[in-house]
DNA sequence: CCTGAACTGAGACTCGTTCTCATTCTACGG
DNA sequence: CCGTAGAATGAGAACGAGTCTCAGTTCAGG
């Protein structure tokens, strides 16, 4: 589902496309949907349940979770799991482009980074080898980078 | 952490290495410790506490979760969150050397997978770069290859 | 073998997430 | 523009993974 080698569709506003898409699925577009979507398209990474809630305050938190499980299941948004135990999410790959995380070990922050289309290209070869030779019919890979952010650097 | 262009050292019953590393660590060898690793190092892949707790009936679940938490701390076992909210473990990189996870779509299962060493080598200058373009030192990498395991595709 | 500190075990507890059900709202047909 | 069926909401209960507490036990050094 999560591309290897898809170009990914560069466009700055892509709130209308999601909700296109949900619509699309057979998904009412209700204020609280578009609400989500909304914050979501305003995070640079994948965003925990409790950020949203915080940025949502007219979003129950009940209202917030099923509305996040009905995007994820109409494909429109995907469900990370990077960091400790809290699930984060952020609009799936077909909408945002592909892209690798960027985890910082010292604040936790995720931040997308879009490979180079060759880099990305070389990296799905090689996953797509490992996965042959195992058996495995590969349909995506996930990056993460550990590492400290230039904030978390310097004191 | 986990190494990216680090060579791993092939040894095939690493038990005993962890034993001996939690040692110098400051840990006692006590019975839960070393049931702990000794399923730990009979998994072929990220395995979830509650797996093994099958496995380790003679050890009750507190118990098992604070060995975990002390060997993860010791730096003897990692921790690793690539599926529905529940985390799994498995021996430290430095362990059993650098690999790649291969996810099942369809079953959830995890295996481990050794990359060629000029793979993984490409891999992490990629990593590098695109850390450095966002203002990271990068530390290490995963990769997670999400894909369909032989046994389900085949009904 | 003795002692103190580290560790264990049972269960209470926390917190992220999901479920339930009565009420409300959306989208569609008229 | 209005009425209606059924989808979606909201509040709170429920659930499950994981953590904490504390009295009792075990390990390792002397």
């Amino acid at each position: 589902m999560t591309g290897g080698s898809t170009a990914p569709t560069a466009d700055p506003a892509p709130g209308e496309h999601v909700l296109r898409r949900a619509a699309d699925a057979g998904l009412r577009l209700t204020r609280a949907r578009r609400a989500v979507v909304a914050a979501l398209e305003a995070c640079t990474g994948p965003t925990t349940a409790a950020d949203l809630a915080e940025r949502l305050t007219d979003v129950p938190i009940s209202s917030l979770y099923r509305s996040l499980a009905v995007l994820v299941d109409a494909g429109v948004v995907a469900r990370v799991h990077e960091t400790e135990g809290t699930a984060r999410f952020e609009l799936a790959e077909d909408i945002t482009g592909h892209h690798h995380h960027l985890v910082c070990r010292s604040c936790g922050t995720v931040i997308d980074v879009r490979p180079t289309s060759s880099a990305d290209d070389t990296i799905a070869g090689i996953v797509e080898a490992e996965a042959a030779r195992h058996g495995f019919t590969a349909t995506g890979h996930h990056v993460d980078i550990e590492g400290v952010c230039a904030a978390c650097r310097t004191p």
